[in-house]
DNA sequence: AGTGGATGTGTAAGCGCTTACATCAGTGTG
DNA sequence: CACACTGATGTAAGCGCTTACACATCCACT
């Protein structure tokens, strides 16, 4: 670079602290010399040098996402909401994968202590042990997506509601004996969802067999994917009484399930119903039953409670939370009266 | 923060410089200093202040990379390559995403000028104009991921390739009125693959019929979506002499395609034949021929070229290439003699 | 004319760190 | 036993910026 406020000063005949009043916005400077100094700027092609100005400020324009696995669909629209309410500020954002749960600890404390931020977005993380531990004593405002503790901001989607309107799905359908697709048991989401549809069943009074719940437990993801569902499946298919609706935790499994259940000769719509999580695209072309969530609000809502929380405009815990919607299509057919999907056959 | 090299260099009994020696590998520092600094630090949870340090060392460990459309599944899985390289270093990832091409510029400035970073990543884009000349006078190194410019580093996969194994795999089928479904014109993975394609048509004395190339432009995007997919193909079929085959610039463009021909009632890979490129997960599930990147790789390959400029290593532009595959599957079923692919029935 | 309050600008002291240079033991030489 | 060395450590001067405070005008006012 080697541009710097002296040269910009000298240049335009006035004082560095005149320079930088200009470029944080009018302190009280006339605009005359505004003026002046700007036109020198542009002319120089000068940018003020970020490190200093944060140094010097003690904050900084920056946010952190710390995400688990980057090339989740999820967190790709969601961060995508995000960056467009971001464009129109003058924060940039730094990205911290994790490949796992405890991965995502190391991450959250770089993203936390090494000054680079001024908040923090902590995605999809059950918050308790030591990652409890590093929110509750940071010195940046964290805010939690598609997570909830509650002494933290948060904003989220309703993963019970979702997994109360697939076994709502399931019971008015006339299923009997449903079973479970879930992902890593650890997942606060996985977890919800399971909750959700678990409580409606009873509410129901369909009972849902422990044995038929299979977990895709892996030690390095949280199990949101296709090699998980479609072992899953295989392992619902051979129990002494298979279930006769499936509910997968994301449609990733879903996806995979659905290749363990074409092996198998089954029928999916009529001899077994499968409903997935997050209307994926290619949800809408294998005509699977799935749940949505509204993915790019609520990445630009998260950076709108983290605004506020950092200018100190917050007050009190917030916590949002996104209703998921069902869409019906073929992978559930028989179980909509006369409702015919808008999938392909399977 | 507030925990700052003078606190844990008057709990440990020594001077600033020592503790800063300490955190900047060994310069010369007793090992029975240093483990007590350390000891310290640990204690206290010390982390050197990232703005304070790049200030005073001239340089950040930071990188940006600069990404058209972030939810895109290409940039995605490059970027988790990129992030597995990253983690067993210090540096962090700032991402820039882009909607638009023109958007491009102006987030390479931002990238480029703030001295935030200490090397940049352009994705996917044509370095010409305005982007040509930013990255020009650029102060630290830039490394096209899937572009090229004969005086910049560049990692890529070969797009022309990947156009020429299309095109001969039509060939050796026996087509004989191929169609495309381009992505945005400007877009140079894009025009890289039609123009592989024509060659090899060309070589094998196929007629590439003009009006059978169908571009999906958008002001805001770079075409490479379900719906331009869509409609390309929509008007592809109602050409007075349609294709029999055609070769889509992307997998997103290709399952539009496949919708639009499910609507017609084509049989696809017997009436007609469609090839995609990325090998995106849906692609095996709707049985889609396509060409696959190594896409972690590129993402790997890229920080280790930019970390080798950075360090002032690398000595003349290094342009680093990756072959694709073609993956064959139903969708060009008839054209394998006898090959059976591995999708679902279309 | 003298005073006080705006208003615009400059001076200088940091922000937390790195690093050239100085300092201060120890050590081995002649 | 004075000598130059060789580490190991300390001192202090920045890195490029922000900002409290001081200062200088200028303009009402009394």
């Amino acid at each position: 670079m080697g541009l710097t406020i002296y040269d910009i000063a000298s240049k335009a005949g006035v004082s560095i602290a005149t320079v930088s009043r200009v470029f944080n916005g009018s302190d009280r400077v006339s605009p005359a010399t505004r003026d002046m100094v700007l036109s020198v700027a542009d002319e120089l092609g000068y940018q003020p040098h970020a490190s200093a100005r944060s140094l010097a400020r003690r904050r900084t324009d920056v946010v952190s996402a710390v995400i688990p696995m980057i090339s989740n669909y999820f967190f790709a629209e969601v961060l995508r909401g995000l960056q467009d309410r971001m464009a129109e500020t003058e924060f940039d954002l730094l990205v911290f994968s994790a490949r796992s749960l405890d991965e995502m600890a190391i991450q959250l404390d770089r993203a936390l202590h090494r000054g680079r931020s001024a908040g923090v977005l902590v995605f999809s993380a059950p918050i308790a042990g030591e990652l409890e531990a590093l929110v509750g004593k940071a010195s940046q405002p964290v805010v939690l997506v598609d997570g909830y503790h509650p002494a933290i901001d948060s904003i989220s989607s309703d993963n019970r509601k979702g997994g109360t309107l697939a076994a709502e799905h399931f019971a008015q359908g006339g299923v009997r004996r449903p079973g479970v697709l879930m992902a890593n048991r650890e997942s606060v989401p996985a977890s919800d969802r399971l909750a959700g549809f678990e409580a409606r069943l009873r509410l129901h009074g369909i009972p849902l067999d422990p044995s038929l719940v299979i977990e895709n437990s892996h030690p390095l993801n949280d199990g949101y994917n296709e090699q998980g569902g479609y072992a899953g499946m295989k392992a619902l298919l051979s129990a002494p009484n298979p279930p006769d609706a499936v509910f997968a935790t994301s449609d990733a499994q879903a996806v995979g399930a659905l290749e363990a259940l074409k092996e198998s000769g089954r029928m999916v719509g009529s001899d077994i119903h499968l409903v997935g999580y997050d209307d994926l695209p290619i949800a809408r072309y294998v005509g699977l039953t799935t749940l949505r969530q509204p993915m790019n609000d609520i990445g630009g809502r998260a950076f709108e409670l983290l605004m506020n929380r950092m200018s100190g405009t917050a007050n009190g815990t917030v916590h949002t939370v996104f209703s998921p919607t069902l869409i019906q299509r073929q992978s559930t057919r028989a179980l909509a009266e006369g409702t015919v999907g808008e999938g392909i056959a399977l």
